[in-house]
DNA sequence: AACAGGTGAGCAATCGTTTTCCTGAGCGAG
DNA sequence: CTCGCTCAGGAAAACGATTGCTCACCTGTT
């Protein structure tokens, strides 16, 4: 016997699993044409072939990926960082990616820096040790991120920004169209007739929240219109807030006919206190959310019209772009915008 | 020179990343010499080992995991399966999964089967061929699941069943103490003085459900007392079913000065109906809810008393599992059950 | 009959580390 | 002076799959 079982007396199945020479050495031919009749590279006789295949049945064999990386230098891997938790959207994120990944026979490798750049060092060294063939970078915020940095022959690995896109307009990133998102809410209910239009979103430093305003505020305009209460209310993404800051819409404007929230808490928020005051939505006052998060969006009272980011289309985009950049050996730098999608329900 | 550099001219700094063979050209010894520097195995001269580590300095050397793994047999990595997405209850067990590992330098790879069986299948096979030292399997529900199967060699690698529990005792599994939960809430309720208690979850087919309700069922009548309704309010977990029971409930026995909800959703809704009705929560009812799902426990009005189950020590507890049985080289069969924590606020 | 061309299959190097075994130098003791 | 012991460090064999190259054999042609 000239390939020995890796335990177990010699002629008998081997223990672990099975290794190409175990493969070979059933079927009768060398370690080599076993590889050659399973990759289907290089030419045989159908009938070799045939015993080899079935070698590979009989035993259950199936190929070691470490031994395949080490010789391709591929891992078949990618890193997916994300850097605050795992929440409401970066999971969403995540599927996408993943999926699109499985597709392309890629396995996701977690990291969760929970916001802290030692563990972010820290992920990305295990990242680099264990040579993942990309990286995708997801965030909680839209506002901008510095790209990863501090780890030599980073360079050598292409790198995707879902979500917060990299400060670095030389990297590949991915986001959410803000200014799209804004336009189908305000176009949705000038649509249904609204003119009196107010805006309460969440804290100004936050770029999700000063682009939707600006941009809805651009909206109107371009229809001749102005907010009902001449500025944009900001605060915070909670509910509390939306219920304070309907009560100072109402006070400050009574006539207004639409409310455009920044996100869907905000607008539950909003749909709350004008219950609780008798005023009705849609019909007094039609009340738009954003987020699509169906926790709130369908519980809400009435379920809320809401944009809907496509979360999982950005996380699947950014996947996309890694593969090429992968198969591509280089990136191809630049921002991709991914469009909203506007959600009618009962709010208007 | 002894050693080619991977790419670029002899002498050249190696174009790629170094490898220990550059190390050990640096270093003026031989490849095996400085391995067993790094490792810190076998005896040498300080001043050749120091000599070694100025050239890992120098070139920035990190070994090849695939190398290292190919050799030693182990990946440094575990699976982990979630059966149903990644949602509110898995995201907290997969993090705190997520942390024990990376402590001890493992890190996760996440294969999501939407509750589809082939996806499990295929990805089985994935984990197995990058030969993963472990996999923890995760699900949505508290109900038991049949263990993974369908894979051969899949006996030689420790699975841990975290929050879903393998059908299989002889399995690992790690889950929330239901028992404990119930008893929590009744007795903190009971401890306030409430003695007219009503019981509201989700459908009778969940484990779940039917758990907490039963052990609360039990509770009481270890305190010589029955639910104010004489029954237990199956239904769903939402909102809206929360406020159609709670009127149901308000019907039946108008008396009741407490209910208790099966999670945190339903428990929102039983505020806003009491609310709505003008009685107060908690004055005339108190209320508590289950999940500690911040959303909707600091959302409600007033803020929901709940049971945490603590998902992050779940996830923890089944990764320090695994990392045994990983060490072990055996499993240590049976389920782990993870006490709950009551989170008191405004609503009792 | 000899040779060119084609084809099926094996050999061996390679990927980068780890680890075992072995050599040889140096040194102390008898 | 030599024997033997210690210890530093090197050589080489794993780990498992891939692949370029070589070789042997067969067919068809001159």
């Amino acid at each position: 016997m000239l390939v020995t079982a890796p335990a177990g007396a010699p002629g008998s199945p081997p223990a672990g699993r099975a290794r190409l020479a175990d493969v070979a050495a059933l079927a009768g031919v060398s370690v080599g044409t076993a590889s050659k009749a399973l990759s289907g590279a290089g030419r045989m006789r159908p009938e070799t072939r045939r015993r080899v295949l079935d070698a590979v049945e009989t035993l259950g064999f199936r190929p070691n990926q470490h031994a395949q990386s080490l010789h391709s230098g591929r891992s078949w891997t990618v890193g997916l960082m994300t850097t605050d938790g795992i929440g409401r959207f970066s999971t969403p994120v995540l599927l996408g990616a993943e999926d699109a990944l499985g597709a392309g026979k890629i396995s996701v490798l977690l990291c969760d820096t929970r916001g802290d750049s030692i563990r972010e060092q820290h992920h990305l060294r295990n990242l680099m040790d264990r040579r993942v063939d990309g990286i995708i970078v997801t965030g909680r915020r839209t506002d901008p991120r510095p790209p990863l940095t501090g780890i030599t022959g980073l360079e050598s690995v292409p790198v995707v920004y879902a979500l917060s896109p990299s400060t670095d307009p030389g990297d590949m990133s991915v986001v959410t169209d803000d200014k799209g998102g804004a336009g189908l809410a305000a176009e949705h209910l000038l649509a249904t007739g609204r003119t009196r239009i107010a805006h309460i979103t969440g804290p100004e430093h936050h770029a999700a929240a000063r682009d939707r305003a600006r941009h809805a505020v651009e909206h109107l305009e371009q229809a001749g219109l102005a907010l009902s209460t001449g500025r944009v209310h900001f605060g915070e993404w909670s509910e509390a807030w939306g219920r304070r800051a309907a009560d100072a819409v109402l006070r400050t404007a009574p006539d207004t006919d639409a409310v455009f929230c920044g996100n869907d808490q905000i607008a539950r928020g909003v749909t709350d206190a004008l219950r609780e005051r008798g005023i009705g939505a849609p019909g007094d006052i039609a009340v738009v959310g954003y987020d699509n998060w169906d926790t709130m969006a369908l519980a809400s009272r009435p379920p809320l019209t809401t944009i809907d980011m496509n979360l999982a289309e950005i996380g699947r985009i950014a996947a996309l772009r890694l593969l090429e950049a992968i198969d591509a050996g280089e990136a191809t730098p630049g921002v991709r915008t991914v469009p909203c999608r506007l959600v009618v329900r009962e709010s208007t």
